[in-house]
DNA sequence: GTAAACAGTGGAGCGCGCTCCAAGGTCAAG
DNA sequence: CTTGACCTTGGAGCGCGCTCCACTGTTTAC
């Protein structure tokens, strides 16, 4: 698949796509004409790196855990624990939204405005 | 309390503060040689300012939120309208985030490696 | 054969969220 | 009366995550 066809299929623009691959985040072969060839699957790819990334991972986090997907020995318990770290920093992220989340409830019945006051 | 003892007892720098009040995250009012005077709640304010950036919040959001609470009338049920609102999209982030570990925890299960394969 | 649609590169620019710096005013302690 | 800590206001610069642009090459359709 060409560009402008991953491009239209994630939802992302060109220049996006060849900023992530300077990025280390996608890969590419080249045609015989220069045009870059992507695998189907970065299809799906794309759309997680585009939900992780919405939910506050940098690129370069997601770069770096798609690297060592990459590099690691492929055994299911070495994938298993690649992926139990990822979901570990989600929980993290998770706890500290409920925390927020019960401030918030909190000052909502107590009416405290949660915020600086004049003078 | 002037911006050197905010800036320590909410862990910001200066300049940091300085760069929330121009975009409306703080006010202050002037001392008469020109220094800023701070209220003691800012040191709350600016601790929930952090943690909801922290949790993907943009400084615009914030100060939108914000500003919305100081124009409120100071009913409670308005407030808790507010806090409502906010609370909804912190539950909408908590279930994207569900959603990455339940992907996260399949693929960690099946051995799927979740990546542009070669070609 | 030509036009349109696609691809490539390089570089500038932009909004966000700051940091750092220079030049200067204020104030308390010695 | 100087020293030093603190404050002020610009303005430049920076890393991130792109977007846009100019210019050029390739492929497809008529």
């Amino acid at each position: 698949m060409r560009i402008g066809e991953l491009a239209e299929r994630s939802g992302l623009s060109r220049d996006a796509i060849r900023f992530y691959e300077t990025r280390g985040l996608l890969e590419s072969h080249r045609s015989p004409n220069g045009y870059r060839e992507f695998a189907a699957d970065a299809v799906p790819w794309l759309a997680y790196v585009r939900t992780a990334q919405r939910l506050g991972f940098t690129l370069a986090a997601i770069a770096a855990h798609g690297a060592e997907l990459r590099e690691a020995p492929d055994s299911a318990a070495a994938l298993s624990a690649l992926f139990a770290e990822k979901i570990a920093v989600v929980d993290a992220k998770m706890s500290e939204l409920a925390v927020l989340r019960e401030e918030l409830a909190e000052r909502a019945v107590t009416g405290c405005p949660l915020r600086p006051e004049q003078q």
